[in-house]
DNA sequence: TATGAATGAGGCTTCATTCAT
DNA sequence: AATGAATGAAGCCTCATTCAT
């Protein structure tokens, strides 16, 4: 094995260690929200040293955001997917689909934002996020855009359909955590599929009567 | 003045102070996320001890609940004014006033929750919170319930209509915290209205398209 | 013993205890260096929790300004007694005295300070500091202006002879530290005595051959 | 190539390596204050791996006696020009002149002095450090002492003179450092100057008015 | 020999809560 | 009842040094 085969496997485990950090990390925030994960805690899930953490990130608040900033990255590969052809109603199904996949993933980035926000931490790291959803936005506000054109969507500007629809997500994924309603509704899927229903026809065109009292379709 | 009388004089004054703490607590949180905000920063804004504070409250998590369910007994009183007969777009647009006129307490609230959760303080209280919920719940059903014999809803469970109303409120509010978004909704009036209105018209009967192209009304 | 008296009572404890941790601290600091002292080490010598440490000082560096503040003011009660009027000569054995009679503590202070101005701690007590020394200053600049003007010392600027004096005696200080000239200086009292002198005429008018061969008194 | 030019070239490229070592580690010890530079910035700056000091060097401790070594020894360099002959005025200015060339590093050195005393680092280092300082000091008092003979120098042991002149030039150090003074001298140049004549002339024979008030020459 | 990832002891600081007065 | 000084557990982070490759 030459020299620089060496170095790259050892890049590579570095990176591996790195993957295995966010990973128990992750694991960890969601098991027990994350004030009460220490890095100690950390550390000693990967099975590493305390001190081994901070050669991969500079501070706690530094895993955060780069969990968060996967976490974006994965929606990007969803949009990725995407053309501008696509039907707004099966762009709004997969971002459903992606959001409630696992809520309590999504309602921790959500707190873990919030924090770094007051905190002010890393903000070019957060800058990054920013960027990355800016990218999915973009695309989204195309696709959107295309279909208020066809005349399928109501004529809003495109990103009162965008912000309504995360809304409407976003509650959905509130909803799933709040002890509260999750002991009363008792048929989950099909709730939840009402509730996807709703928003992939939020804002269609056509849906809504009109104060003239007529369908506009 | 009697020793009665002096003795209620005593007992106003006590829980007058009560009061004076959790208007301050609210504020300071509000101000600065609750993590910032310490008992001693509490007691120095009411102007008393940092102990009297413990006269009143066995911890800080004390001090999260009550607010929490004073603000669901606000709650109450708003649906305490509704009458069975009420419109259930009134009662939509009711609620979506309450929950918006101040976002940032009702996030905060939600973070509280969480926590309280997490930590399973003071379960007594959270039960307490629990009830007053239950009930307004139990009045909303019921006056869905009798919207939906009209026909004027459509035909699931009661709740499916009230969580959809709750998931979207909550995420409006999200949405207005949302630093991201935030920036990009420029008209931020007319975007609630919109979003507002969605969540009136969302599952009222003979909104919507079928597959089959026909409206249903 | 009334309200206030008991009062004023715990008053007095708490600022004795003030001193007790000034005292303390300063103690290790001069045995150990500074950097081998860690707060949980100062607060088991006066007895009391690492926490309540916190109460009287807000950092480490606190205490570390809060002891060079107090030798300034030692110094300044010194100055405080010395009348215009009074010898160059005799201000000059003083202030010779004061630093040498615990060089020990003089060199830790100078660390210190060059600490806090490095962290740019506290600069609000670094000014009182230098406010101090400021006030000192004066106080010297008007002696010596005083003595020049009489004739007595060389007629440069007062702060000339005020720094000169300084340098020797700060050197005189570090040379009683040297472990390496220690151990030379056979007869310390008659070396700094002899030391002594050269500062006290150090600057003397006519002590001085002057270029053209004579002396000049 | 021989193997055993090779081995001398890699020997020749070995040394150099710790010239740059120390060479960077003394840059940055200047600009930051040694406690601030880790063994990490250093490698860095030379462009080495951490672990390539201590291969060099087994502490960060050697570092820096090896730097007060190289500093004692350019010193020696100075008063080996140095002839029995020669003037002790012209010697203090010398001393005087190569330790206020470089006051940062004066300064610094000093500290680490005292550092590696406190925590009785490498004593064998500190050792060759102090037979340094002996043989500088050994060439001083011969000089010194044969100006003694010669009547041109008060007649008291010679390491006062010495050491008089050390700590006048320490303290010329500290107060070029000194934050406080530093913004009181207008004409640093002038006053250094000042400054360096009271050195020289410190303990000269005749300069001084004796208690008779005559000049002695 | 050169490397740099890994280590882990140890430092400083915070703050909810207790308790003697 | 009111106080506020005292507490101490617990968290985050630093960095000189080691060691396997």
């Amino acid at each position: 094995m030459t020299d620089f085969d060496k170095a790259s496997q050892k890049a590579k485990e570095f990176r591996h260690r790195e993957e295995e950090i966010l990973r128990c990390a992750l694991e960890l925030f969601l098991e027990k929200s994350e004030d009460k994960v220490t890095v100690e805690m950390i550390a000693d899930k990967v099975g590493i040293g305390k001190g081994t953490i901070y050669k991969h990130f500079v501070s706690k608040n530094e895993i955060y955001l780069r969990l968060m900033i996967r976490y974006e990255e994965e929606l990007a590969l969803l949009f990725g997917d995407l053309k501008e052809t696509d039907d707004k109603d099966k762009l709004a199904r997969e971002y459903f689909r992606f959001r409630m996949e696992d809520p309590v993933r999504y309602a921790l980035f959500d707190r873990l934002e919030a924090k770094c926000l007051v905190e002010n931490a890393h903000p070019e790291l957060m800058t990054t996020l920013h960027d990355i959803r800016d990218a999915n936005l973009r695309k989204l506000e195309a696709i959107i855009t295309a279909r208020i054109d066809e005349g399928k969507l109501e004529d809003v500007p495109a990103y009162f359909h965008i912000c309504s629809a995360w809304a409407l997500v976003h509650g959905a994924v509130a909803l799933y955590h709040s002890d509260f309603y999750k002991q009363r509704i008792e048929d989950k899927e099909e709730f939840f599929s009402f509730l996807m229903d709703l928003g992939v026809r939020m804002g269609n065109r056509g849906q809504v009567v009109r104060k003239d009292g007529n369908s506009t379709e």
